[in-house]
RNA sequence: GUGCCUGUAGCUCAAUUGGUUAGAGCGCCGCACUGUGGCUGCGGAGGUUGCGGGUUCAAUCCCCGUCAGGCACCCCA
């Protein structure tokens, strides 16, 4: 009896591989589009990597155990520290701004739900190096450039963007110290979900007309109100002017709720949604300017967003985004008789040499048979091979896609073939 | 970690208020079809009804436990 899988992590049979496959491929070529650069590293950490700076909220869900040396590890629940970790080695001698990007697969122990595993694929990109307002517009263009790289439009999928520096000192107003900020954040965070626990959380700390304050701060009706108020002179609305300058403003919602969890955020934050708000945030990211120094590598300004292949694919399930199953051969070569499959061997492998994916069946089987098989495997093109054939030197090809044969000599098939498969393959789909 | 809902063939679902040997469609395999494909017809394989226990003459159905999945919390990548 094979046990099943651990609960949280997945299989990819070629169905779901081939989704996979394309979000990477996806990832690659936009973020190269950015002149970001792929790193990786280890996919467990010791586990002090984790509960030394992070935050807490990440260790209590990490996945760590001792190894047989008994060291302490965690299979790794973000990239953040470990990149840090890499550039703190080698900032120094590096140009900046430095664009990195990179693909992990992220662990954490926490219970399973839609759209949220145990274990998942997370792009990060980020920017490291650049304090000003450019450097987030860039990094939000790059995330927004990756839903359009998926067929994805602003009617798919909305952005949206704050700045813990323009709400502090927003809330700064409305008399709250400083002191009180990171609870007040959090309050905030919850409001939408939950806005009865936020109203409770400050009502707890502060007075009524306070809390009134910051609910107004929050309203969706006062938003385009608040916008406005944000000045072009500040670095936030300095971003958000680049934005639209970039042609993304029908993306961007400017939406002070959002702060995002993570303690170490310290200026511009945002989210992407799908717009039916139907799933869990696509993509999650900010600016972290200490983040680095205090992990005690280089200390640079920087900011970053990770974007999960979990909900993406789902997203793009729903929207039939996902590659449709391709051909996986480009020619069946079959025999007609047992005394046909020397030629069938020698003829196949020239082919395969030539850069076709070929395939033939493995045991004696009717032509009709071997026909289906082919099609099965969503081939363009057919060979047949039998004695008459062999006899005048030639083969039957056939093309299943047209439902035409023809005979060809037998020595000009490999370049004949070729140019017929290129061609299929540029006006195929998905080919 | 907490609460609620759901588990029947590879997939989607049936199965009379508990009643004989748990069925169908799709898919898969075979045959009609020994030199020609997607159709059609016929046939076949495939189930410890998630698992374990209990109640009962009798359990897919009721009860308990457990595991897994979904939803909401918690938290957030």
């Amino acid at each position: 009896m094979i046990s099943k899988g651990l609960p949280g992590f997945r299989d990819f049979p070629p169905e779901d591989f081939a989704l996979r496959a394309h979000i990477f491929r996806v990832w690659r070529e936009v973020a190269a589009r950015y002149g970001f650069e792929e790193y990786d590293g280890p996919p467990l950490e010791p586990l002090d990597l984790y509960t030394a700076k992070s935050g807490d909220e990440i260790v209590g869900q990490l996945y760590n155990f001792v190894d047989k040396g008994d060291r302490q590890v965690a299979l790794r629940p973000e990239m953040t520290p470990t990149l840090a970790r890499m550039v703190g080695a080698r900032a120094n001698g590096m140009k900046k701004p430095i664009r990195w990007f990179s693909i992990p697969q992220l662990f954490r122990y926490e219970r399973q739900q839609r759209g949220r595993l145990r274990e998942h694929f997370q792009l990060n990109c980020d920017l490291i190096g650049e304090a000003g307002p450019l450097a987030d517009a860039e990094i939000i263009a790059l995330s927004i450039d990756m839903m359009r790289g998926f067929g994805l439009g602003p009617q798919d999928v909305r952005v949206r963007v704050s700045d813990r520096l323009f709400l502090s000192s927003a809330l700064r107003q409305l008399g709250i110290a400083d002191a009180m900020t990171p609870l007040v954040f959090q309050a905030i965070d919850r409001i939408e979900k939950n806005a009865a626990a936020a109203r409770e959380m400050l009502d707890a700390h502060l007075d009524t007309v306070t809390v009134a304050g910051v609910f107004r701060l929050t309203d969706p009706a006062h938003r385009a109100e608040l916008r406005r108020s944000i000045s072009a002179a500040t670095h936030f609305g300095a971003a958000l002017n680049a934005l639209d300058e970039m042609g993304f403003g029908e993306w961007i919602d400017f939406d002070p709720t959002i702060v995002r969890g993570l303690a170490y955020y310290t200026g511009t934050v945002f989210e992407l949604f799908d717009a039916k708000r139907t799933l869990r945030a696509i993509c999650g990211g900010g600016r972290y300017d200490t983040l680095l120094g205090s992990l005690g590598g280089a200390d640079l300004p920087a900011l970053g967003f990770g974007m999960g292949d979990v909900v993406l694919g789902e997203l793009l399930k729903d929207r039939g985004l996902h590659p449709s199953v391709g051909a996986s051969i480009d020619v069946f070569v079959a025999a007609v008789t047992p005394a046909d499959v020397e030629h069938v061997l020698k003829l196949s492998h020239e082919l395969r040499d030539a850069g076709l994916r070929v395939e033939f069946a493995l045991n004696t089987q009717a032509v009709g048979k071997q026909l289906n098989l082919a099609n099965a495997r969503g081939a363009r093109l057919a060979v047949v091979i039998g004695p008459d054939d062999r006899a005048r030197g030639e083969v039957q090809l056939k093309d299943l896609v047209y439902k035409t044969q023809e005979a060809i000599t037998d020595s000009s098939l490999a370049s004949h073939l070729s140019s017929l498969v290129n061609d299929s393959r540029l006006t195929t789909p998905n080919g």
